[in-house]
DNA sequence: GTGTTTGCAAAGTGTTTGCAATTTA
DNA sequence: TAAATTGCAAACACTTTGCAAACAC
């Protein structure tokens, strides 16, 4: 698994500063949670139930608001599986996902097990943003 | 691009019958609509309005129970592209989407524009049960 | 100080549900 | 007539918004 995420702090001070976010208490805390672990796939209300855990209180807007803006800055990819619910991934590399569809859970594929996709052929005038792949697994 | 969805109307009602499911009045004329033409991308809001729009009366609740009764049994496949909205497909084979960001609208990718993707080694006692790709296009 | 960010509560969106009335076999 | 299906309105889950108070520079 590419370990992108184990990113060193001061890079996310620093890409917060060049993007003109200003480094607050609530932005920093919640930066930690994400990016001081390994690779995460989490919600908005999952990181806020984690950030009160910690004694950090922030509210689920400020959490929504963050995680939008770290992802517009490129700290994190936002990838929606089913309807109704966004997963924010600390992994902002080229890779793909496994979706257990029985429990909803996400995962990182790791390069060695998913071969190189074969870019397909676009029509005029339009460029690729991105590919997202998501094998849906059972049991 | 794969005319999947172009079946005998007959079909539709052999499965629906085979399915257990009552060919209702709103059931047969929801079915028209998605079936009778192209391949479609249509939200339930949307296959709401055009059912209006012909004047078939038919609630919302409906078409989503319809939707997803068609889906269980094999007439239509669900995707999800952003947070909050369902796609429901009239193109049942194993063929992946073009997703224009700008605008939302989803399309098939032609088998020729997309080459063969290499499985996955998937992990101990998983079993593979779809394989999403999103090309995600601007401009 | 000035502009940014926060928290709250309220509004919004798309979807699902409970249940009485209706329809189907 | 028994079981399935429908429509309505209310409930739902998740997300966004408006705005006054708090904060960073």
């Amino acid at each position: 698994m590419n370990n992108m995420c184990q990113r060193p702090f001061s890079t996310v001070l620093d890409q917060l500063r060049t993007a003109g976010l200003r480094p607050t208490r609530q932005r920093l805390a919640l930066a930690k949670l994400l990016f001081n672990d390994r690779d995460r796939h989490i919600s908005a209300e999952q990181l806020h139930g984690e950030a009160l855990e910690n004694n950090i209180r922030v509210s689920l807007a400020t959490v929504y608001n963050t995680l939008h803006q770290f992802t517009e800055v490129g700290l994190l990819r936002e990838i929606t599986v089913d309807s109704g619910r966004s997963y924010f991934d600390t992994n902002t590399s080229d890779h793909h996902h496994f979706l257990f569809v029985d429990s909803g859970r996400l995962e990182d594929i790791p390069d060695e097990m998913m071969g190189a996709i074969a870019l397909p052929t676009i029509p005029d005038g339009a460029s690729i943003e991105r590919i997202d792949v998501v094998v849906r697994l059972r049991r």
